[in-house]
DNA sequence: CATGAATGAGCGTTCATTCAT
DNA sequence: AATGAATGAACGCTCATTCAT
């Protein structure tokens, strides 16, 4: 009897309790976090993080899962205005900026995933950022506004090491500089001695 | 476990063997290497260790040390090719690769060193490869080969994140990337607007 | 290593086998019994031992808090004996040799907890020996069997040292002499020359 | 050639430079303190301290055993002063009092040997004291004032657990209370109740 | 003979993981 | 399915003792 009931939402439920408790407790205490410390703030037993997450490396995949998440959503939303007229090479640096801002939010998660070896977890939102990220490239290559070498490769590349442990206005300078090396555009204006 | 049967090295000899263990036992295994094992990879006892350094955070600050003054005198050979005639944007290229590469085999135990919060250790050294860096980019700039904006901090805020854990050929496309956000050069030879 | 593969004691079987093993072994072997050898004498991991006690400090306190306990009961039982219409010193007499029989048994665990610092414990268990110990006293002056001046303080100061790791006959020989010095009966019949 | 000369001076200087060290830090530090502090303490190399006291335990009862002969010969110089008219029960007390005073000095080194298992070594002297006491015990019975059925060892039992961790002041009660039970005289000259 | 660097078994403690209830 | 007590390998570190110099 009562073949779709209650038992479901519990354990659906707790799964988002504990990878709030995750989270937070890994950006908190660092990698170090105890699984008992995230059952306890998740309001669980150990046994039932367990049942959910059957190691550490599991538990920390799926809290950068739902960032990966979050990413790949930031990336076709920007995609998607391009549609509606917005010019690819700003939206590119707004959806940067936001993705250095929300890394630097998970910045021990991103430490404690690395130090356990962690997969990338999330292959599908990986694709799916990666084929907007492109999208939104060649548009802004096709503006002139993006150098013509640039790949989605080379985004990952530089933003996946942004200085996320860092206070706000050296990420700041930092994404300026960086995007200087993918945009056409010369940041000083130049001193007139350029070669 | 020794199987040389410890040919009575002095303690000087025993040090280099240690730090040469520490920095590639780390590499190998990330911060979690154990003193244990660091031990047995330069062939002492813990005991012997533990004499050289205290505890595991001086160990590890002992390493990030030798790669700093590694990295000062760097810098300062690099300062002092100007003399001869060297191009300033040509020696910090240079220098910056260089440093790169010092620090791929230094990354993880970079990481060691901030989860055991081990000192920045060697401010003499730190300040040497500042001052000479701040040469070299005046020189640049003078040159007009440096974006005027340029600082110590800049070349500081991009390395300290550079990709070290990556392939050489990402480390040297990421080197290209970040270089043109410093330099005045343009990379691709434009698509006919780039300044 | 545990043999019979752990019937699953419930929390509060495994905390008196844990207190039990302590006692022997820090016996046995003294303050520097490992906790290792204590959890293996229990049968139990050393785990299970220090979720029940955080420290070794701690084990060694409870042990001592057990036998402080036990102490206070035997006081206020002799305490109780005397509306009985039991002879006080009698009473006090039973009660110290029982007290040192005991002591013999913890003589090394309160050595242990010496040397580690551990709190003296159970002041409430402590407090009801105490006033237990002065009415038997008060009792026992009022009958002219003890000394005015007798305290509880003199029955600690001479307890606390109890040669508890000798033979019985030299405890009950120590016992005989320092009773002489609490009592106003003399012990030889003298030589005539006694009160 | 030189056969009875320098390396002998030395050697002597250097037990009684370790013995003194010895005392001094097991004093201080408890019986924790380490063969290398003892070592540096004394002014000399571990290696050096190993020469004269093959292990821990050997240099503990060295120090026990200083002790030990200066005992005997306070209980020589008591029984001598027997011949000069001196009261022997008078020179008990002094010498029991004495004993004490001196072992609290030394109580941590007493706790090391225990727990080292270190062997009261020094068997000559205990005889000499032994022999003394046993004459000064004699005396005070044949004078009336010690109760005839006190045995040397009956001091030993009494004094080896001597209050010596103890202020002062608990510590002159305790040899208040103790003496009372080894003399015939009465502490308190009784309240007329006695039985 | 003194030196002090080296040894390595052992300690107290932690924590990811298991499993009886 | 949830619980939380139990497990035990592993860690950083200490220190009595040894031995090449």
């Amino acid at each position: 009897m009562a073949q779709t009931r209650a038992p479901r939402a519990d354990a659906v439920r707790n799964r988002k309790k504990i990878l709030d408790a995750a989270r937070e407790q890994i950006t908190l205490h660092g990698p170090d976090a105890g699984m008992d410390e995230i059952a306890a703030a998740a309001g669980v037993a150990v046994g039932t993080l367990y049942r959910h997450f059957p190691t550490k490396t599991d538990l920390v995949a799926a809290v950068v899962a739902e960032y990966t998440t979050h990413v790949a959503e930031a990336a076709e939303a920007a995609r998607e205005r391009l549609a509606t007229g917005a010019r690819a090479v700003d939206e590119i640096t707004d959806f940067l900026a936001r993705v250095t801002e929300a890394t630097a939010t998970n910045h021990a998660v991103k430490v404690a995933a690395r130090a356990l070896g962690a997969d990338p977890a999330d292959r599908d939102a990986e694709a799916r950022a990666g084929a907007a990220l492109a999208a939104l490239i060649q548009a802004g290559q096709a503006d002139g506004d993006i150098h013509q070498d640039v790949t989605v490769d080379d985004i990952y590349l530089l933003f996946s090491t942004a200085p996320t442990d860092q206070p706000p206005a050296a990420r700041a300078r930092w994404l300026t500089l960086v995007l200087t090396g993918l945009t056409t555009h010369t940041r000083t204006g130049g001193t007139g001695i350029a070669s």
